[in-house]
DNA sequence: TGTACATCAGTGAACGCGCGTTCACTGATGTAC
DNA sequence: TGTACATCAGTGAACGCGCGTTCACTGATGTAC
């Protein structure tokens, strides 16, 4: 690349950072392109150059986000053996590493799996992908360990329909082929709890009630752990 | 009381009211007194009279929200026998209500249970008496089928010292007798399960993938059940 | 290698808007005697 | 029942601040020949 390439994607890095500063500081329905040019020292018209407008640079943050969540989940379990006996493992692996990055980053955690910012809605083209990679890895594993035979056979229930119908085509999309009907509503399961388990703590609904939260979530992941049948 | 106590009532009444419609329509974080003045037909600086600032307000709307769906709550499970074989019914009319609530007023969902407000925190003295209201619902329910011997018994594992110990708290500021620390442990994962559910649906989280969302609650009610051992 | 032109980054002014909070004030409603 | 005084609700102006976005512009960097 030219000079001017490096500098603009250093100018578009730079952007990047500072507007994860201000997310952190503020909030993401706070989140303001003049402030950001300012610390970027420049006018606030400038930023256009790189940004088409709020929006846009929300969703940059967005993707932003999910992709470096999910590059700490696969950077984390990648030294994980996947022989049988490590599926359980390598799940708490990747919970243990979603919460640590919430913890660390819970801004970018709330502007993920919070509230939707009012009057933003993440464009799904440039989002689906990077906001499915996490649960892709989880439901990959389970599929995997369903396969070898390590996941305990739970009564298939009755199910909708419908909810058959969706079932159906997630694990088309996911290509998962030893997970049935029953194990993949308890992944679903696995994961929103997940999501809940984790937002209480980092937005605080427990309130003061908990002093030791990781030993807390270490039970809950015993919890997830027994929901999806796999061995402690 | 005097007229002008019942006008003062009255105006109080249509600041909460408005209050809701601005939250619904922007969001908490844009929450705006002069907004709520000119709706209410008065000038800026008027509101003051009845709320001491931005974060008062915020505040009255919080408890608003807590009470209305611990109302709704109440409400729902009241004509439901308290009977032995009724406990798992009285839990499926509890987090159903949340859950209708929750996606009737997704705003106030939010402001409870999503992200917190940057620059805000509730004061806990008016706020943690309504905020628990559902949840201690939900941990009675549990140590009464506890009582009449209803819950499976679970393997007691092996909890940390400080964990032990808020849970030891929990039980004796809720006066729950019949309810172990296994129990507990697995009744505060299912109301953190239960947010994360609910938060998942409300805020979206799901994408387009479901397409029948009711049906999907119903299997994921099916697995609190499961975790909390009550009989299906 | 040099020149003409096109692209690009950044400027500065402007438009029109919104916000929270304070303050001295007017006029109405309530209370004590 | 009437009067004097206190309380209260609401006004209007002001302070000082912030925002997103557009637009015509300058000067530097790149590209094609």
């Amino acid at each position: 690349g030219t000079p001017r390439d490096r500098n603009r994607a250093r100018t578009m890095a730079e952007i990047t950072r500072i507007g994860r500063e201000h997310l952190a500081a503020d909030g993401a329905a706070a989140l303001s392109l003049r402030a950001v040019a300012r610390d970027l020292g420049v006018v606030s018209s400038a930023v256009y150059r790189y940004v088409r407008n709020r929006d846009d640079l929300l969703t940059l943050l967005v993707v932003d986000a999910y992709a470096e969540l999910a590059g700490a989940v696969e950077v984390a379990v990648a030294p994980v053996s996947v022989s049988v006996e490590a599926y359980t493992e390598r799940f708490r692996v990747i919970v243990r590493t979603v919460r640590t990055w919430a913890l660390a980053e819970p801004a970018r955690w709330a502007l993920l799996y919070g509230s939707p910012v009012p009057g933003y809605a993440a464009p799904a083209e440039q989002t689906t992908e990077p906001g499915t990679r996490v649960m892709r890895r989880l439901v990959e594993l389970i599929d995997r360990a369903a396969t070898d035979g390590v996941v305990v056979a739970h009564p298939a229930p009755v199910l909708g329909r419908k909810l058959a119908a969706d079932l159906r085509r997630i694990r088309r999309e996911f290509g998962l082929g030893a997970t049935d009907d029953a194990l993949l509503a308890r992944a679903v399961m696995v994961w929103s709890s997940l999501l809940g388990v984790i937002s209480a703590e980092v937005f605080g609904a427990y309130g003061a009630v908990f002093t030791a939260p990781d030993q807390l979530f270490e039970r809950q992941v015993a919890l997830l752990i027994e929901t999806l049948g796999l061995p402690q």
